[in-house]
RNA sequence: GCCGAGGUGGCGGAAUUGGUAGACGCGCUGGAUUCAGGAUCCAGUGGCCAUUAUGGUUGUGCGGGUUCGAGUCCCGCCCUCGGCACCA
């Protein structure tokens, strides 16, 4: 009869979830003098299709979140849905469907396939950015940056298909700069947009990075240079014959006096008047033209070929009153700086190239100590003595940038800047399934907030998706409405927000829901900051910089506590799997067992292997649905963390399942039928224990230490193979002593074991932890129970092994008491074949000792 | 190109601070059980050389260096991955 008992896991996590669910144990508990943990996954896009990274998001959040619970704290875990965006517009498009029912459908597909996976999530507390009661705060919010002078008009360029009349993401941009549904080339349209103003923030938000100290260090990095502050001077140049000018920002004013030629960006709003009715307007056209088309990585590698014009146009040097040329050139970007650059070709690498291949004179102005202006290598770019820069000759560059710099400034030709890499955020989209902007547009009265009292601005539903314009400018009801001050006959926004400004505030409405405002201020010092935040290292600086951003503009204006938003951040790495890619057929296979042993395809072409994130369009998905359906979702859940360590990326091994889904199998057989000889008063009966119930109950405590410290170092790969180590110890003895005729002794040892074992399982597979938890005769669930503490006199080993080398190379081990001095170990040592022998009768020099590890002698 | 991360057996990976390289799992090999397939169990498994239970030697992307001792620290290369502002 027990051999015909299996691990039925569909049985046992249907009952579990059921049994959960009605109980609503996850909702979030408010135990007065508990301390709080707010645990945040960063929430998904409802595509309908839970994929492995979700799996493995969620999961590494359940287990840590179950062992906050259990470790008694108020653990607020919740889930939603950042539910606006380009595919559910792309899908109303093909499918000719609404992106709202869409997105609901979406959602709900993907609500269940969480809920199949035991996530502890509290689903009171779900949001959905799509929904009016969400997006209304979202409005609410931007007319408090409105109000506070934080959002602004500018204009951006976008990319736009002439064919499909239609605004163009990046990412439906092609590498060869062409239209990803009509292969049309994309050109750039200059817009007036919205933007929040980022760059008011960039010193506060590069400062605090600073405070950030449970953030990883890679993401710290990443954010200081994405800020990217530098130091410099910027000034104005004027164009000769003209009244116009145009600022440059340098951050090496030393070598001002090397400058030859000026370069502004092709998209630089001077450009038009510099050369309009000039004899180069036509070739400087073309030129600029051709650069905007073109791939926009590719302009900045340093290796791309540097090509320009010149304008026709001249500029006045400020300090030595030289005529210089002014060229357009493909290096010189517009969104950095001024969009204009003094050129030093003496000092600078590109500015060098560019000058070689047309012809421009390179003057040097810095030398190397020593060197004189005939024999310098150029481009000289590090530091050295002022030459040709008249009254600076002779100084050492770096004093002499200060001394130029308040010079010029005190003679009125600009002033020294500091200068961001970060731009404000365009938070305008051309686009649908978004939030709307909420502002009026009135002929008298100009640009008009809407008012608070009108918020909601509801998306309009009688609309067309043709893929051609924005659909919400199609609806016959939305755009035209009155002006909120005077009255008259007035025009909606029809732009709507970034996703990323929905993605910025949801974890301050998962803290509070009310109806009549954006978050209730108590709940949000109860809970923020985050206590712990992870997701894809890939929202390192975007998403991360604009959450921030928030927080530190809602904390300006008293809405929230805290000055930044995520007090502890983890950044997960990608699920990938092995695909293989034949060049010949150009096409993917996905199973190896469609190709030989050679790897070539049946057409008998090679292929190559290769390891990539799993995508629909190589078609190396594995969905966790399958995982749950074979192996159920503590299989699946235990795999994803058993894997590779969490940080990593994660290659996924279909083979690798069967062996986490036998272990479970393992510790099914091992704990849940034998329950019979469960003991309640274990704890009376642990005396007089042989060596092996000893080492049973050595290597249980072995392993809380082992998974505790696993947890809080986010070492879930090795705390899963602690697991596994701890069934290997605890199955042999469960078989050969557990049965009708076991000792009292041995019970208790078998029911330690198996009470504690399904304390340790409980946040990795907690459907399985609360059968075993049932089977030994326990009420309720694991998640209600607390946290094993180890006996440290327990898991301590009586005997150790101490290794002995001879110059550094291990030439025998010792087994010895726990303990043992170094003394003792050397004349063990002194005694072995191995090591008599590697020591050659020479004396030992020197010896190093590592208690209770190593000994090492040295000759 | 710029910024960030990573390279350890046939494969995924382990190795708190420089101290036994390869835990755990997959795969593979041999054996047990089974009508069969599967499942399960036992033993072995980095390479090379030898073989008497055993031993020697080599080995953490490549080339140098520091150290009694380097996967770990330093210098220089090569390769792979993530982000680059309208994918989220």
């Amino acid at each position: 009869m027990e051999q015909r008992a299996r691990y039925d896991f569909k049985a046992i996590e249907a009952r579990w979830q059921q049994d959960w669910a009605a109980r609503d144990l996850f909702r979030t508990r408010l135990d007065a003098g508990r301390p709080s943990f707010y645990y945040l996954d960063m929430f998904p896009y409802p595509s309908g299709h839970l994929h492995m990274g979700h799996l493995r998001n969620y999961t590494i959040g359940d287990v840590i979140s179950r062992y906050h619970v259990m470790r008694g704290e108020n653990v607020l875990h919740p889930m939603g849905w950042d539910a606006f965006g380009l595919p559910a517009e792309n899908a109303a498009i093909k499918h000719q469907t609404h992106p709202d029912p869409w997105t609901r459908r979406c959602i709900e597909q993907m609500h269940e396939q969480l809920n199949m996976l035991g996530i502890s999530f509290d689903w009171d507390r779900e949001v959905n950015t799509s929904s009016p009661d969400y997006y209304r705060w979202t409005q609410w919010l931007f007319l408090r940056f409105f109000e506070a002078g934080l959002v602004g008009r500018q204009e951006a360029a976008i990319n736009w298909c002439p064919s499909c009349a239609t605004v163009l993401a990046n990412e439906q941009v092609l590498k060869d700069g062409t239209c990803e549904r009509c292969s049309a080339l994309v050109a750039k349209k200059r817009l007036e947009q919205w933007f929040y103003k980022t760059t008011a923030y960039a010193q506060r938000l590069l400062d605090d990075i600073d405070q950030l100290d449970d953030w990883p260090d890679a993401v710290r990095t990443m954010q200081r240079n994405w800020i990217g502050r530098s130091e410099g001077f910027q000034f104005a140049w004027p164009v000769v014959g003209s009244e116009l000018s145009f600022e440059v920002f340098t951050t090496r004013i030393d070598t001002v006096y090397g400058v030859t030629f000026m370069v502004l960006a092709p998209e630089h709003p001077l450009v038009e008047q510099l050369v309009a009715g000039q004899p180069q307007e036509a070739a400087v056209k073309a030129f600029v033209q051709q650069v905007l088309g073109g791939d926009q990585f590719a302009r900045q590698a340093a290796d791309a070929p540097k090509e320009g014009v010149f304008t026709g146009a001249f500029a006045r040097h400020p300090l030595t009153g030289a005529e210089v040329p002014i060229w357009l050139a493909n290096y010189v970007m517009m969104d950095y700086g001024t969009g204009a650059i003094m050129a030093v070709p003496a000092h600078d690498e590109r500015d060098f190239a560019f000058a070689t291949k047309y012809q421009i004179p390179v003057v040097p102005v810095i030398l190397p100590e020593g060197e004189t202006v005939d024999g310098v290598g150029l481009p000289y770019l590090g530091d050295g003595v002022q030459a040709n820069s008249g009254p600076y000759n002779g100084l050492p560059n770096r004093p002499a940038m200060v001394k130029m710099a308040e010079d010029l400034e005190s003679a009125g030709t600009g002033q020294r800047t500091v200068n961001f890499r970060l731009r404000d955020w365009c938070l305008s989209r051309q686009r649908y399934w978004g939030c709307p902007i909420p502002v009026i547009y009135c002929p008298a009265c100009g640009v008009v907030p809407v008012p608070d009292d009108h918020l909601p601005v509801l998306l309009p539903t009688d609309v067309a998706f043709t893929g051609e314009g924005n659909p919400i400018a199609s609806s016959a009801t939305f755009r035209q409405t009155t002006c909120p001050h005077c009255g008259a006959a007035a025009q909606r926004e029809t732009d709507t927000m970034d996703t990323f400004v929905d993605s910025s505030w949801y974890f301050l409405r998962y803290a509070s829901q009310p109806a009549d405002s954006a978050f209730d201020r108590a709940e949000l010092d109860r809970w923020m900051p985050v206590a712990q935040y992870v997701g894809g290292i890939e929202h390192a600086t975007m998403h991360l910089i604009y959450a921030r951003f928030f927080t530190k503009v809602l904390y300006d204006l008293g809405l929230v506590g805290c000055q930044e938003p995520f007090a502890r951040l983890f950044t997960q790495g990608m699920v990938t799997k092995e695909a293989w890619w034949c060049d010949a057929e150009k096409k993917w296979y996905t199973a190896a067992e469609q190709l030989d042993a050679a790897g070539r395809t049946p057409q008998g072409h090679a292929t190559e292997r290769i390891v990539k994130k799993m995508s629909k369009s190589i078609g190396n998905v594995v969905a966790p649905e399958s995982i749950c359906d074979s192996y159920g979702a503590d299989t699946g859940r235990c795999y994803i963390l058993f894997v590779g360590p969490p940080e990593a990326e994660a290659e996924w091994q279909d083979e690798g399942v069967s062996g986490v889904h036998r272990f479970l199998t393992r510790l099914w057989r091992c704990l849940v039928p034998p329950a019979g000889a469960w003991l309640p008063d274990w704890r009376a009966q642990l005396t007089d224990l042989d060596e092996p119930a000893r080492a049973v109950r050595r290597k249980l405590h072995q392993t809380i230490e082992r998974i505790t410290s696993g947890i809080e170092r986010f070492a879930l790969n090795t705390s899963v193979a602690a697991l596994m180590e701890l069934v290997n110890v605890v199955l042999p003895f469960v078989e050969q002593r557990i049965g009708s005729s076991a000792t009292l002794a041995d019970r208790a040892v078998y029911s330690e074991a198996a009470e504690v074992t399904a304390l340790l399982l409980s946040p990795f597979a907690p459907h399985l932890a609360d059968e075993i938890w049932a089977a030994t005769g326990h009420h309720g669930s694991t998640y209600e129970a607390t946290w094993p503490v180890a006996d440290a006199t327990v898991a301590k080993a009586a005997r150790v092994t101490v290794v002995v080398q001879v110059n550094g190379k291990v030439r025998a081990r010792l087994e010895v008491e726990a303990g043992v001095d170094e003394a003792a170990v050397r004349a063990a040592a002194a005694e072995l074949g191995p090591v008599v022998a590697a020591l050659a009768e020479q004396p030992v020099r020197k010896a190093i000792w590592v208690p209770g590890k190593l000994l090492n002698l040295v000759t």
